[in-house]
DNA sequence: GCAGTGACTAGTA
DNA sequence: ATACTAGCCACTG
């Protein structure tokens, strides 16, 4: 166990239907500069934890891509389950985003 | 302690 | 819009 505590805190409390990203949760957690290892910390989580880490996404709003894929299909399947709707190109719909993308679709 | 790595981001071309 | 680059920071060997 490390010092992601925080991390898993802030993550424990997006609630559910809305998303975070890990620059957000990350600032949120005291690391402002650390979004890559709340991915870390997120990828270490045996699973067990009572962490939604499937609502945790990148700033552009997509699901980030990891060594396998079924694990991100998995992630939108979760979402999906909670009323996350995603477009055309497996972006977050604005509806059901806790904040705005940094950047534009088209 | 150094080098490589990654579920990230912001900037530039 | 996409592709590449440079910072970023904790973990691993």
């Amino acid at each position: 166990m490390s010092g992601w505590a925080p991390v898993y805190r802030v993550v424990k409390r997006i609630p559910e239907g809305r998303v975070s990203t890990y620059g957000q949760v990350a600032a949120l957690a005291g690391m402002p500069r650390a979004a890559r290892q709340v991915g870390y910390a997120l990828h270490a989580l045996s699973g067990d934890e009572n962490v939604p880490w499937h609502r945790v996404i990148n700033a552009k709003g997509e699901i980030s891509a990891r060594a396998e894929r079924t694990y991100a299909d998995l992630q939108r399947s979760l979402l999906e389950a909670e009323g996350v709707g995603f477009d055309r190109r497996g972006r977050i719909d604005l509806e059901t985003y806790g904040w705005k993308p940094r950047v534009r679709r088209k």
